[in-house]
DNA sequence: GTAAATCTCAACTGAATCGGTCGAGCTAGT
DNA sequence: ACTAGCTCGACCGATTCAGTTGAGATTTAC
């Protein structure tokens, strides 16, 4: 079976590296090759998705010896959708509601689609932007607490 | 810029098809052709999509001269979503919540992202399983009946 | 000041997918 | 038998995707 997968590789890259910096946020900065260790990220692959965060203003780079990368902001204040905006481009199910293509579309304003497509755009805003890698973070930490729990039992 | 677009051309094209054909239940076999150009569609490439779509069980055909196609359910009772997922497989954003990959998943079960993911999936679906081709079409004449009324005052 | 560690940037590549076409055949009505 | 239509699978070119590579720039440690 075809296996849709709407969300890239990419894009889940830049997550994950993105999250592992939260978790590590205040403790410095975090070389490539320990982002890449720590989330399973091919590191020439992640070189690029960091380079490209770094455009984006997400995260801050230091060269050099003892080098590597930051969050650029406090991660209660980053939203995955805002990662996954920058990567993917919108968030749309179709092109058709997308900048050119909105106004190209043959049905333009009468399509009985477009209501569709838009309740299923704002249906996945609604989780992405409504997720901070802060929650992630916390999330993650107590779901290990239940498991040292569920050991101790 | 990448304009993203997780729902398939051909995805759409079968959306469109059945939609069609929904507006015309009742009235006999509709040919391809006339599918394809009222619905603006490569009519060899919609050849496929209806075929397949038959394979599922969502339409019927009628073979030589005054042949053609005819949904198969009540439009009432068929939902988009379930178009979808014939055509594009599940609906889940990632593959790594989806059959091998699922237990593949070198995170398997701890992944912080997977209650996220779930939540999309879940999201995208209340809307596409909660939208039937019955309230398109309806949805369809109350605005065409609103242009009128536009038209006429 | 030089060597080592690290980020930087753009070009490249192989495989897969996508959107679509084509041809040859089958089926039913007239 | 002719014709209008569906049927089925093979085929194709372009794009995208995931990832690699190489050459260089920058900082720190010694």
């Amino acid at each position: 079976m075809a296996e849709t997968m709407p969300i890239s590789q990419k894009s889940q890259y830049a997550v994950r590296a993105v999250f592992e910096l939260a978790k590590r946020q205040g403790t410095g900065a975090t070389k490539i090759s320990d982002i890449a260790e720590a989330q399973a990220i091919p590191q020439r692959f992640l070189e690029n998705i960091l380079n490209h965060l770094k455009g984006g203003g997400f995260v801050e780079s230091v060269r050099g010896k003892e080098g590597g990368y930051l969050l650029a902001r406090p991660a209660g204040d980053l939203s995955v959708g805002e990662i996954l905006r920058f990567i993917e481009g919108p968030l749309s199910p179709v092109d058709c509601r997308v900048g050119a293509s909105k106004s190209s579309c043959s049905m333009y304003g009468r399509c009985p689609f477009n209501s569709l497509w838009e309740r299923a755009e704002k249906a996945l805003e609604a989780v992405y932007d409504g997720t901070t890698f802060r929650e992630l973070v916390v999330r993650e930490a107590e779901e290990c607490q239940e498991r040292i729990v569920d050991f101790s039992i």
